[in-house]
DNA sequence: AGCTAAACGGACGCCGGCGTCCGTTAGCGT
DNA sequence: ACGCTAACGGACGCCGGCGTCCGTTTAGCT
């Protein structure tokens, strides 16, 4: 019950743990966020009890495992607001955005949907929002982007790219691809 | 096993069969496809085994279930396709579309990823894609629709629509409407 | 009113995911 | 090399949904 945790974890444990984050990410992104914790124990080549012991719940290893992403989505935002042109910065940010979600069927439900405690990811997100809409206030300004667009639209559309169910990953992409370019001529002023 | 069924139902178990109806109607509506059958059957008033005797699989119930709500679909296309004006009409249809499903939650997933075998759902879903490309195909005639729009791109949004995720019905309906709205804007010439 | 078969629904066993306990294994410090 | 303890994972009991069986009720016909 209590784990006062040594703070330093064997060899074998860290290894364990390591492997735990990978099958996680890998079957977060395929199968999405219901996935047994099982299976992940299965893939990871652990029993129950390890994932378990490490990550007490599902939300705990999801945070976890997603802090990769989101600091590629933060990247993602960095990388529009350094383009010279802010408009199409802001595309590219859209188009990277929808795909990564794409790739990631676990990912868009733990941004969006953000379970409760998330905090960390909570942070990260925040974060990205803010960075965006600087982006897009810059875009406005360029006139490329409506004047009435507010980010509550951006984020409706990240939703929205959420809801491309397919069965293969590579099917995915493409649509979340098309939608992007839907999007963005929505936005277009 | 083999149900040589008598074609004509007994009074009661008709009143049943309707009751079971409406119960899965309102229960898909709001809490989606993945509802237990049992919870269909108690709001019914009816035990699991008179459900299971009417619809043997949540399939058959869903296709049955669905066929009033497909009718409302034809009915929406038919009356855009009235409108004298294509595009206005092409507009209200995406309009009410994105409502109906925003408001039955259930009904996207059958629609879009339409299960293997629900025949009947199909056959309406086809007539009203036919209207719907019909419907589109003047609407570029008089040059305010996108040259290049594709019938896929309608379909592609109604079902980025389902990803709208909200806990109560009415912030869906909202998120649909903005949605809508954006969906027509990325469609205009 | 009485009979018969249609219809009902409570109860059962099965399955799969869950979270935990405890006997065994093996890292690591001496 | 050896012991101590962190770490492991198989196994357990629980729960909720599933689909079905069978004893009971009741509609409907004469």
């Amino acid at each position: 019950m209590i784990d006062d945790l040594p703070q330093t974890l064997r060899s074998d444990a860290l290894d364990n743990r390591e492997r735990i984050l990978d099958a996680a990410r890998a079957l977060f992104a395929t199968e999405g966020m219901d996935v047994p914790m099982r299976e992940i124990a299965r893939r990871a080549g652990v029993g129950p009890a390890t994932l378990y012991r490490r990550f007490p719940t599902k939300q705990a290893l999801a945070t976890e495992a997603f802090t990769e992403q989101m600091h590629a989505c933060n990247t993602i935002v960095e990388e529009g607001l350094a383009d010279p042109d802010p408009w199409h910065g802001l595309c590219l940010v859209i188009e990277k955005l929808c795909e990564l979600h794409a790739r990631n069927r676990g990912f868009t439900t733990a941004f969006t949907s953000a379970f409760p405690h998330a905090v960390d990811l909570a942070a990260g997100r925040e974060h990205a929002l803010t960075s965006l809409a600087e982006l897009a206030r810059r875009a406005k300004d360029t006139g490329h982007l409506r004047p009435d667009f507010v980010l509550d639209d951006l984020i409706l559309m990240l939703m929205a790219n959420g809801g491309l169910h397919a069965t293969s990953t590579n099917a995915r992409v493409a649509a979340s691809r098309r939608f992007a370019a839907l999007a963005i001529r929505a936005f277009q002023a």
